[in-house]
RNA sequence: GGCGCUAUCGUCUAGGGGACUAGGACGGGGCCCUCUCAAGGCCCAAACACGGGUUCGAAUCCCGUUAGCGCUACCA
């Protein structure tokens, strides 16, 4: 297993909407890289664009990484603190001559680049068109004119290039890259001047993020260049697209984070599945631990193509983790949606302990989300249920003999000398076996009696869980609901 | 259009010159187990994008083509 050197890392959402699943997914990275290799996992919020970022937002991002279990070793970055300094940097540039002031109007450089679309031309801005008599700009500048700061993209034969911890060698030649505004007229930083120099001043060594980034990191190169700056190492990790191979959005379903949180999802599951896309340990294993994938975690199992999110095998996933989890950790997560969905309250729960992690235990072989859980509970914790139509028409559908059944099976059960599963069950295949029936036909009415449905655990653990008098009163219930005068 | 990135079953992936009759998982189909549903076990269908090289030998290395995606802003 190859090693790597430790690192201070950031993830750096912007605050304009929720913890994206691709956003997560990076955050996951940069923190396993840093539990795996040593080093800080840093937290920077990109809200300089003031019209779009929002508290809210940030607060679920907080929340969402929250519930992931990736907490953050030092104190939130608020990129829009670090506007002075931003300036600062792009005085030095402007001093140094590595930028430079461009008067030119918005209107006219978005003119230019229509016309040469109108054209069929490849536009590219060209730096003569910012350069002034010195006196003019002096002029300029006195007058109070807006301008923006562009840099300087040096060497125009030369090739700017670095060695990606995902992809190789990734090169552009410096002529394909553009003079590019740092400052906007309002006097605010744009995005690549914004990131290097916060990125310097945090101390980063290793960017981990999206490879819509790709393009981008030339330019920041470039600028940690200018600025005398140490460059980090950078990895860019493949995005996340939906069924239809498009850009993960809205229309594939659930993207936040908080979504699957309030679905039932378990974190635990969520990383595991975001982990294998776009990671691999090699081999075949597949369901892990945040620990486990933290002791195997490497870039080199980090994959370069974008990965289509599968919400199926997500749900798998989540199943596999609520069967091989302790009882004793999935039980909270439980308890909390019985309780949020007003089956149950916690101090009855609490009264009854055992009891209820068995019940728990017995459900979450079939289910795959902790919803899944709270829909079976329903029979075992309220007094009365609803029978499920179809069950109805299905097992029920000869009224007068599922009644005869029903009545033979309540009076066994009445009769029963102990409640429990062993002597339930002679007791009852005694009784099919009296009525000439297989097992079955006698325990699929009852199922429906019991729990209204046709799904359920065995019977002879749904009447146990049940217990003598709960049981007993629902086949009852069953018995006035069947009888012809209904 | 330009620049960049990518390319193994429908999907996530293993593989890194001979161990490949290309392995695992999700999903699909079937069987077993069985009081239902799950879980579990067994089995089946399903892929190296295409074309050229290099090599005794290519899924693996190189080049090209094609396709997909990203960027091409005074967004981030």
């Amino acid at each position: 297993m190859s090693t790597h050197p430790a690192a201070r890392v950031r993830f750096a959402p912007s605050p304009t909407g929720y913890l994206h699943v691709g956003g997560a997914r990076t955050a996951l990275f940069n923190w396993l890289y840093v539990r795996r290799f040593g080093g800080q996992f840093l937290l920077r919020v990109e809200d300089t664009d003031k019209a779009r970022s929002t508290d809210e937002s940030t607060r679920a991002i907080f929340d969402g990484l929250e519930w992931l279990g990736l907490g953050w070793d030092e104190p939130v970055v608020y990129q829009g603190a670090n506007l002075e300094r931003h300036r600062a940097d792009v005085k030095s540039l402007l001093d140094s001559g590595l930028a430079y002031r461009d008067f030119t109007p918005q209107a006219t450089l978005e003119e230019r680049r229509a016309d040469a679309q109108a054209r069929g031309e490849i536009y590219k801005y060209k730096r003569e068109w910012a350069e002034l008599p010195l006196h003019e700009e002096q002029q300029r500048l006195e007058r109070g004119d807006p301008y923006v700061v562009r840099f300087r993209v040096p060497d125009e034969s030369g090739i700017t290039e670095w060695d990606d911890l995902v992809h190789e060698r990734i090169a552009f030649p410096n002529k394909d890259v553009d003079d590019f505004v740092i400052l906007r007229s309002d006097r605010t930083p744009i995005y690549n001047l914004a990131v290097v120099s916060d990125d310097i001043a945090m101390g980063v060594t290793l960017v981990m993020r999206g490879d819509d980034h790709i393009s981008n990191t030339p330019k920041q190169i470039m600028l940690y260049n200018a600025l005398g700056k140490p460059l980090p190492r950078f990895a860019h990790l493949p995005m996340i697209h939906g069924l239809d191979g498009k850009k993960l959005s809205k229309r594939h379903g659930a993207t936040a984070v908080g979504e699957y949180q309030h679905e039932g999802l378990l974190p635990q599951a969520m990383l595991n599945f975001l982990a294998l896309l776009g990671w691999s340990p090699g081999g075949d294993r597949e369901v892990m631990t945040l620990a486990e994938m933290t002791d195997l975690f490497s870039p080199e199992g980090l994959q370069r193509k974008a990965a289509i999110f599968d919400p199926k095998k997500l749900e798998w996933m989540n199943g596999q983790h609520m069967s091989t989890m302790s009882l004793s950790d999935l039980e909270p997560v439980v308890t909390r949606a019985i309780v949020a969905s007003g089956l149950a309250t916690a101090d009855v729960l609490e009264a009854k302990q055992d009891w209820y992690l068995r019940l728990v235990d017995l459900l979450r072989v079939r289910s795959r989300v902790v919803d899944d859980i709270v829909r079976q509970a329903a029979p075992y914790l309220a007094r009365d249920i609803a029978y499920d139509p179809d069950a109805v028409a299905k097992q029920w559908k000869d009224r007068a003999a599922s009644l005869n059944l029903l009545t033979a099976t309540r009076d066994a059960l009445m009769a029963a000398s102990s409640w429990e599963a062993a002597t339930l069950e002679a007791e009852l295949r005694g009784v099919a076996e009296k009525l000439g029936i297989g097992g079955g036909k006698l325990f699929q009415p009852l199922r429906v009696a019991l729990t209204g449905l046709t799904v359920s655990p065995g019977i002879f653990d749904v009447l146990v869980m049940q217990g003598r008098d709960l049981a007993i009163y629902r086949v009852e219930q069953a018995i006035n609901y069947l009888l012809p005068a209904n």
